[in-house]
DNA sequence: TTGTATGCGTTATCAA
DNA sequence: TTGATAACGCATACAA
């Protein structure tokens, strides 16, 4: 049933070689055999068989994508970035997610899977001793998304979160009189939330303004949740004017609500902020302050990174950095439209 | 550089039959022989090479899911559950998307690019000539998602949304008391569209309410293009007593965001209703009613359905059809909690 | 229980 | 410009 390049060559009355090169050089065979062949594969509707050139090119044009099992947008976009851009350049993309609070054993396995990929571009919500050693088994090149793996030699896309953290920050305080933060963000030991709340306390300090470490909640990254928390102390945030710094937008959305659902009006008894700029930024009411990430920029990266070191495996290791951005909208309390 | 299976016979002084043997766990090699090779495996860190083993067993346990470019959540849901079946089942996933707009080119060659998968899922937003004859010269199991393809045989799994469109509709009419409709949908050669606004038409038809073909607006499932729409219209049909159904969540949030920034009460000058009860279902308010679709369970079912069929490939063509379900929230007008 | 030899479909090397 | 043939790494029928 599967017809070979060897079925072609006979029906051309040619070699497997002559086959062979129209399929890949084809200049250097004579235009005569080369319309003969070709019509022959045309007719046998003949396709390469991937394994076996897989096997002479050690070449698959196949990339790797793990995951962690985010919260919603952000996976998807880098994924539609890390596609398109994949697609652009030839390749395809294998996907995996490992579980958020897998204990290396699923990044394991997931890696070790990945024998047939060029390249995989990883993506761990947390750096540990066991991702590193999981991560120093991988033989292709490796880019690593939103983090860095000491010891490991690979590429890195990061999101510089700092500066539009800081410009978030800097706007909570200086332009919407901020004194006091809540600051609500996912687990501690998670990379985005360490770095936001980094930003968050180096600006507060500037500012001599307090972050009681009463105030910082770490909860995971979901509406319900931070709804839920909102429901207990948006009366007193309210109160004792605080504003909220959530570490994304899904969860800036469940505060707001909380507190319309308490009769506290956003922003003027308590301003939120949120974190991504996903599409609900701009489907609460009111809107969403948050900072814009280039998330599919930073699929559409690795992929390039990954192409690039294909090419030139020699290159230095290069840390490719996209920057996020203040994205002013309604609900910090001074809406200077952009 | 890469190790073979050569290496790992040479370190365990055996032939490289004794290696196959142990790696594919045929219990019929001495123990201590076993042993040996197996440690020889793990100082080396040997992995066996795929496209040799593909070349031999012709199967590279490998799934292609083909999307169209979709509206968020939708997209990463199947994904999800596609993705996690599949590791369940010992199977990778490679994803592509296709524009919904394309010509069909691209569809064919996504499609032509599959040569390595042992199956594949399909997701058309649209069913014409074009994918029919794109689809059909897929050689290896397919299984079309959400839609079938005439003349090609395939398993599928479709989402009963007739169902709970027709609950959802019914709820609408009956227990809240609508007489007059505006439905909100995507494109009108889009297969959701299509059945949901079939659902509408006959529900309303046998509850002997109108449905002014005037009144069905053609958007592209965003939040934004219905937000527009929604500042031009929500006065009127308030004003006339129009309850408004949108094809998915998202433009349903628009419908009501424009509403409310109008003055106008949710559900009381307005019902809104909407589809797929995704995230932002629960982020409105008030909180949408709407028709939960298993998404993921349709990404696990097509994994399920490649995989039954890749062991018995003799078997008849499946149809699985997944419920779905009404979800009554507030913004009809009954909240009658569940 | 283990080893030898063959073939899977392709590209690459070399000779014609 | 073309053809014969040797790899590539693995599984397997068959021999030992």
């Amino acid at each position: 049933m599967p017809v070979s390049i060897q079925d072609v060559a006979d029906r051309a009355n040619v070699s497997i070689s002559t086959v062979s090169r129209v399929l890949n050089r084809r200049n250097i065979v004579n235009d005569v055999t080369r319309k003969r062949v070709e019509s022959a594969i045309e007719e046998l509707g003949y396709r390469p068989n991937v394994f076996a050139r897989g096997l002479m090119l050690r070449r698959s044009h196949i990339l790797g994508l793990v995951l962690p099992d985010l919260h919603g947008e952000f996976y998807s976009e880098i994924i539609r970035g890390a596609n398109a851009r994949a697609r652009e350049l030839g390749y395809k993309l294998m996907i995996s997610s490992v579980a958020a609070d897998d204990d290396g054993s699923e990044l394991m396995a997931t890696v070790a899977d990945q024998a047939l990929v060029d390249g995989v571009a990883v993506m761990v919500s947390e750096v540990n001793a066991r991702t590193r050693a999981t991560l120093s088994t991988v033989k292709v090149p490796l880019v690593v998304l939103d983090g860095e793996v000491q010891g490991v030699r690979h590429d890195s896309v990061v999101i510089d979160q700092r500066l539009g953290a800081v410009a978030l920050i800097e706007h909570l305080i200086r332009d919407c009189g901020a004194r006091r933060l809540v600051f609500v963000g996912g687990l501690p030991t998670n990379f985005d939330t360490i770095e936001r709340l980094a930003a968050l306390q180096q600006v507060a300090a500037d500012a001599d303004v307090k972050i009681d470490p009463g105030n910082v909640y770490h909860l995971d990254y979901q509406y319900d949740t931070a709804f839920e928390l909102g429901q207990k102390r948006v009366k007193e945030w309210s109160r004792r004017r605080f504003s909220v710094f959530a570490a994304n937008d899904e969860m800036a959305a469940g505060i707001i609500d909380a507190a319309i659902d308490a009769g506290i009006s956003v922003p003027d008894e308590l301003p939120v902020v949120g974190f991504d700029d996903t599409r609900i930024a701009a489907m609460t009411r009111p809107r969403l302050t948050t900072v814009s990430v280039p998330m599919s920029s930073m699929g559409a990266a690795a992929v390039d990174l990954l192409c690039q070191r294909l090419e030139d495996p020699s290159r230095p290791a290069t840390k490719l950095t996209l920057q996020s951005e203040l994205v002013v909208r309604e609900s910090c309390g001074v809406n200077s439209q952009t």
